[in-house]
DNA sequence: GCCGTTTTCGGCCCGACTGTTTTCAGTCG
């Protein structure tokens, strides 16, 4: 985790109740989890509480009322102890002591000495135990003066490892963004299925599955038994690969690097927001100088499609499989799908049901085929039994977006260029929303220079109708939102503009602040008549910095009430790889209530154009269809849209 | 700590790899 550091119990920052947003005890319960492993508790105990975690952090009712009513005890995963401690932490402001009593004999260095490869929460208990190790300094210098390797369990390749991990730890934090991941995936599966002998090959894992971040790669690789040491011997040789970490029968761990990429590793134009907020040209330099993990499985062509649904996961998705196929009498596993046997691994497979391709597989538990972006046990299992899950975009739908910026304010393009490559892009319309005057670093437009490029835009407009060109530009601002929930322009302004994208830039002040503030001042924008966008809802930064506090659950039911009242009140997924802002979980709530989710790709550049794809990639993992985006909608239904409901 | 058409105990998903052992524990996904 970027910044590591100490696990603290929240403080309350509320007189009333509830004294903790769901978040807060979500994160929590995940803590308690951890130190509760590292104090060698039982694990089934450690994996209550994080399922505790995760069942909480998922919840779209208000925790305050389920502890209100009690309704909290009926949820499946939180019984008696868990439903209690929340109960009165949520009560009172108090956590429990036992927990408290963790944290404070549990040393932050243990907590960090986790990052470390190959070091578990058993090995830090015995070295702590054994050695008074409290750090990762203190594990490293013991290590360097030879005293693991003759500690029971442990030995000199331990040791070896142990420093090689650190050393590895401290040269880059875990995990990467998608579009970095997607790259280095991408390219490395081209290359293995080019490879003679390669029968199939693809890219597996959280990339698959879309996730914002991504830790390593995996990829499986289909081939004849004959094939074996050819086809591990020609990976090993591709260009790339930085370090072998192993090479057993059926997988290779290798460690790629960027000259993996012909073309080299540039990074795409980025704005001062964003690049500030991960490091700047020193992040440049990382990324390129950056390495990233990647797993290949090699199995024998029958069982491809079992390896490639086990390895694309979620792990929860795979338990909750691996129950469906225990409810039939079977046995599910990377290998097959079969009656339980004597047999293990590939020789008990010889009696798996047969499978051409992962719809198979689920056809066999008689469930519909579940995309990979939903595999993550939020509801798809019950739907695929239903056959009722989403008919998921694709980027073919995209019409448009309406959240772009121009030279008018911190963008490279001009209208005319932004019009035109969203033309070639195959658009049908394009929204310009540069930013408004208080976001000075960004060159923020006065309201008189955002009136007059209306007025240029009307002339475009004019244009293409009159020659008959079936394209338009619709004229709107990204305009900050003030800290007492004010817009930063007056409302005869905004009231001239197509539409109107509100954003929080001053995210420092707003992430000094408590949660139900935000919230509340984020209900006075979208109360705001001349609100249609709420843009990147928390102000993240993937791997730079969290948002700020907000329970985005009650915005979006105050975004619902207003659409039903008749007004247009959308909110934004910010398609920027390093926002991804809507997260993919509250695309899926906010498409439940019935809030729009516009997809907009926050363009400072023409390339910047093509980041809408990431948002595609997390809409369809937020269970989006063609009908929750207004990016499908034609310009003229659109430009209707937003007159009828103004 | 949670759960229950096997309900107040005894289970809790499954397997590979590694390094340590000589049958297994820890870690990882």
């Amino acid at each position: 985790m970027a910044g590591g550091g100490a696990f603290r119990l929240p403080i309350s920052k509320r007189e009333m109740v509830p004294h903790f947003s769901r978040n807060q005890v979500s994160t929590v319960l995940h803590q308690v989890a951890i130190l509760l492993e590292l104090n060698g508790a039982n694990m089934f105990r450690v994996r209550s509480y994080q399922n505790g975690s995760r069942i909480v952090g998922s919840l779209t009712q208000d925790l305050g009322e389920l502890v209100a009513s009690g309704e909290l005890f009926d949820i499946k995963g939180i019984g008696k102890g868990l439903g209690s401690a929340i109960t009165e932490a949520v009560r009172t402001g108090v956590w429990p002591d036992d927990w408290h009593d963790l944290h404070e004999k549990t040393s932050p260095g243990l907590l960090e000495m986790l990052g470390i490869p190959g070091v578990g929460p058993k090995r830090i208990k015995q070295l702590h135990d054994e050695l008074g190790i409290d750090s990762i300094l203190d594990l490293q210098e013991a290590a360097v003066k030879n005293e693991i390797a003759p500690l029971s369990g442990f030995g000199a390749k331990s040791q070896a490892k142990i420093l090689s991990g650190i050393d590895l730890l401290a040269r880059f934090n875990a995990r990467r963004r998608l579009d970095i991941g997607l790259r280095y995936g991408e390219t490395f599966v081209t290359l293995i299925r080019a490879l003679p002998g390669v029968i199939r090959a693809e890219l597996a894992g959280s990339a698959r599955r879309r996730k914002d971040t991504i830790g390593d790669l995996d990829v499986v690789v289909a081939l004849a038994d004959s094939d074996h040491e050819l086809v591990t011997q020609s990976i090993l040789n591709l260009p790339g690969i930085a370090d072998i970490k192993g090479a057993g029968d059926s997988k290779v761990s290798l460690i790629l690097d960027t000259s993996l990429f012909e073309d080299g590793f540039g990074l795409s134009h980025l704005d001062a927001n964003v690049l500030d907020a991960i490091g700047g040209a020193e992040y440049e330099q990382l990324e390129s100088g950056g390495t990233i993990d990647a797993q290949v499985r090699l199995v024998p062509e029958r069982v491809f499609p079992y390896t490639l649904a086990y390895f694309t996961g979620s792990k929860e998705h795979n338990i909750r499989m691996r129950k469906e196929a225990q409810m039939r009498g079977l046995k599910l596993n990377e290998f097959g799908l079969m009656p339980e046997t004597e047999l293990t691994g590939l020789a008990a497979a010889e009696s798996s049901l047969p499978a051409l391709n992962e719809s198979d597989i689920y056809s066999h538990l008689e469930l519909a085929y579940v995309s990979p972006e939903l595999r993550e046990d939020m509801g798809e299992i019950e739907a695929a039994t239903k056959n009722s899950l989403p008919d998921l975009i694709t980027n073919d739908v995209i019409k448009g977006a309406l959240h772009n910026h121009t030279v008018l304010s911190d963008g490279e393009a001009t209208l005319e260029q932004l019009a035109a490559t969203a033309q070639k892009m195959g658009w049908n319309w394009v929204g310009v929303a540069d930013h408004s005057p208080t976001l000075t670093v960004a060159n923020g437009a006065s309201a008189q220079d955002l009136l007059s490029q209306g007025e240029t835009i009307r002339r475009y407009n004019a244009d293409w109708k009159e020659k008959e060109v079936d394209f338009r530009i619709f004229h709107g601002v990204e305009c900050d939102i003030l800290a007492d929930g004010k817009l930063d322009h007056p409302d005869d302004v905004l009231a001239q503009l197509d539409y109107v994208v509100a954003s929080v830039h001053a995210i420092g002040r707003w992430r000094s602040r408590d949660e139900s503030e935000n919230t509340e001042d984020l209900l006075k924008v979208i109360d705001h008549p001349s609100t249609n966008v709420l843009g990147h809802p928390t102000g993240r930064i993937l791997q730079g910095r969290d948002g700020y506090e907000v329970d985005l659950h009650k915005v979006l039911e105050h975004m619902a009430e207003h659409n039903d009242d008749g007004r247009l009140k959308a909110v934004e997924l910010n398609a920027s790889p390093y926002r991804l802002d809507l997260d993919w979980r509250l695309c899926k709530r906010a498409k439940e209530l019935g809030v729009p989710v516009a997809i907009n790709p926050d363009a400072h550049s023409l390339a910047g154009l093509a980041d809408i794809s990431y948002g595609v990639m997390i809409g369809r993992k937020g269970w989006l269809e063609q009908k929750d985006i207004l990016n499908s909608l034609g310009g003229a239904d659109l430009q209707r849209l937003m007159e009828e409901r103004r």
